[in-house]
DNA sequence: CCAACCTCTGAGGGATCTCTGAGCCGACGC
DNA sequence: GCGTCGGCTCAGAGATCCCTCAGAGGTTGG
């Protein structure tokens, strides 16, 4: 019988893994050594080894010596810019997928390049939510999910969320949400059964740079269940004081 | 008043250890020092082997020295703000948990992307009792628990408290309970067969400045007995003169 | 340029929680 | 027996938490 290390994450969830067993390398590259941070310690919470590089030259060396299987790529950077980045690192490693992180204001066609390459971006201010599912896409589309059940839909009970298709469905009916109201709703189903403070809900799904109040969870979530619970058995459900749970009906 | 520093391991209930069996190291940051000697003292109480620092400068000392597991850090420090301290920190050691103590106000001030990491936050003015929570629950998403059965759930005879998802049930049946209540139950389920007396479970349950007399834990007694124990065989029984225990029935 | 949609703010109101005060009861000592 | 003390419970005030509505401002797509 074949015995491998289970790897799993911080948060005991089955980690993606390489087809080996080992946990999936990821480099971020990012000049904002605060935003390097953030970002890195949500990919380490999905049980990912993770290293960080401030400027290409250093994402070059970095590539080198974790031989990535994923880059976290900002495409303004202080000594080159991301594509010729990118150039390198397909020199280095070709198989690597790569996330970029632009500004909204990026010029269209260059971007139009990375997606036929089978790449991906995501443009800030970005949540984390949503770089964390883009990376998962592209490190599944590139064959290193080595699980049966990380396929790109999640159930909780009667609900279904179909990640790459962005469609929700409860007990068969489809629900139609929007996009904030997707991303809550799929951190809460990537969550089952445990409690999500406010604080970590905003942290997770809003962008890194809101400055809003919890308040706007509140409103979410109501419309949340509007449109989820609506006349059926509720899923979502106020724990007072400490947040919020997704709980399928037994 | 605060609870007093003891040295012991709790006895009777395995302490939380690492892999190899040695002691939980955690690492106190905190510039009020009766803060930190309290908590460091609750933390020892745990079986856990504790050091303070009181800035940031000490703090990278302390964990350069110390290689901790957990840091609990203020995020008020006279000389650094808490993000260039986390960061150093996981530079020095890149698989150390984080609790951060932050005052209420400054709450939505820059605690984002603290909690996306798998870190963690309590509010002052905290419970000592909440703090330990955080903490084991940080350590053992790391994986930190070698726990015989130290899972995410506390049993008593028929009484069975899920801390992740917030859930209290005695003999299957599910019990609604108010954050106090819980976490008074918590600690009682936390100290079984042991009689606490009344000044103890004010120093662990309440806020650390909770001003109040202990009529208060009388009365949340007598909550969760109606919750807890209604029309059953009663696990809380008071001792008269002394405090209180939670005694499975036999 | 307009319409539809989305996101967020603010305010109101309702439900729940916490704690105080007071009365009651039983245990214990004299 | 009787008073005292410790503990239990009820009732209610005030605070807090949460939900919802209404609408402003922004974005998108036609």
């Amino acid at each position: 019988m074949l015995v491998s290390a289970m790897n799993t994450t911080r948060s005991g969830r089955p980690a993606l893994t390489r087809p080996d067993g080992t946990p999936v390398r990821v480099l971020v590259v990012d000049d904002d050594p605060d935003l390097a941070e953030v970002l890195s310690g949500a990919l380490r919470y999905e049980g990912w080894e993770v290293r960080t590089a401030g400027d290409g030259a250093a994402a070059l060396t970095g590539a080198r010596e974790l031989r990535p299987d994923a880059v976290v790529l900002d495409v303004m950077l202080p000594d080159t810019d991301g594509f010729a980045v990118l150039r390198s690192l397909h020199e280095v490693k070709p198989d690597v997928c790569v996330l970029f992180l632009t500004a909204r204001d990026t010029v269209e066609d260059r971007i139009a390049g990375i997606t036929a390459g089978g790449d991906d971006y995501v443009t800030k201010p970005f949540s984390l939510e949503e770089v964390v599912a883009r990376l998962r896409g592209l490190l599944r589309r590139a064959g290193m999910a080595r699980q049966a059940e990380e396929g790109p839909r999640i159930t909780v009970g009667d609900l279904v969320m179909d990640e790459e298709a962005r469609e929700v469905s409860r007990a068969g009916r489809i629900v139609e949400l929007s996009p904030t109201e997707f991303e809550l709703l799929r951190f809460l189903m990537r969550n089952p059964r445990r409690v999500l403070s406010k604080a970590q809900i905003l942290d997770r799904v809003w962008s890194y740079d809101f400055g809003g109040q919890a308040h706007v969870v509140e409103l979410y979530i109501s419309y949340l269940r509007k449109k989820v619970d609506a006349g059926r058995q509720p899923m979502i459900h106020t724990v007072r004081g400490a947040g919020y749970v997704l709980k399928p009906v037994l």
